[in-house]
DNA sequence: TGTAGTGTTATAGTTAACTATAACAGTTAG
DNA sequence: CTAACTGTTATAGTTAACTATAACACTACA
């Protein structure tokens, strides 16, 4: 975990955002704790309370469990929960106006897959 | 021009966006005159400040140009400077993310396409 | 029991974004 | 000159995000 935030958006989302690509990408299962509150903020030097918040949309949105004294933990049906929630999310809020952008700034596939995170590297 | 904000992004870079996105559809094209600050806020009900902003951050990216009295106008060669620079940010620092997010969901090109703006209707 | 690890709450301060309201400054058409 | 448009600045207040620091509450383990 580094320190890479965008000022386009608040670091608890972003926050937020990177838990859900761990659980999506199975780095995190369900059942398994989440890194400490007090451990992320100081690995990421940022402070307690923002990334509690963090924890706590997860929270809110049934996604992981808080065990006072013990930890947070990821809720069984975590992964299935978010592979419609997120998906849906995403069709309907983000995609319009990127591929409106795709459109616009007249992107070809090629350059797409060209600049596309997850190139395999030799 | 209707009410559609995020809550993601702060109101006044949404602007510039929207103004971007206008010059690079062609329908604001070199030396029109942006819509009057007061308008656009009073149609948006926004604060005039707001718009202000937004159009301050297009002269600064030497995109428009205002002249007291008449008008913030669209400056020659807008369009060139957008087309590859608006491309590389967006390339570098947006799709990236945005390509990692589409695999992790498992999204396909199908449902990519069918979600896509520009659906045309019959 | 005590210590070290969890989450949680309290207090208080800074900054950026947005707002309301008003006034100032320049251009153009009547 | 006046009226009606432009952009711009000034003043002041609210809210959300983030910060620092400290204390409280709970659990596991030696």
């Amino acid at each position: 975990m580094d320190r890479e935030f965008n000022d386009s958006q608040p670091i608890y989302r972003q926050l937020r955002d990177r838990v859900i690509a761990m659980i999506l990408d199975g780095v995190l299962k369900e059942g398994d704790p989440l890194p400490s509150v007090r451990n992320v903020a100081a690995e990421l030097r940022v402070n307690p309370l923002t990334v509690l918040k963090s924890y706590q949309q997860l929270v809110d949105e049934k996604l992981v469990e808080s065990r006072r004294g013990l930890g947070m933990f990821i809720n069984a049906g975590a992964r299935g929960l978010l592979l419609q929630g997120e998906r849906q999310k995403f069709l309907q809020e983000e995609w319009p106006r990127i591929s409106a952008n795709i459109q616009r700034l007249g992107l070809t596939p090629e350059e797409l897959l060209k600049a596309a995170k997850g190139v395999k590297k030799p």
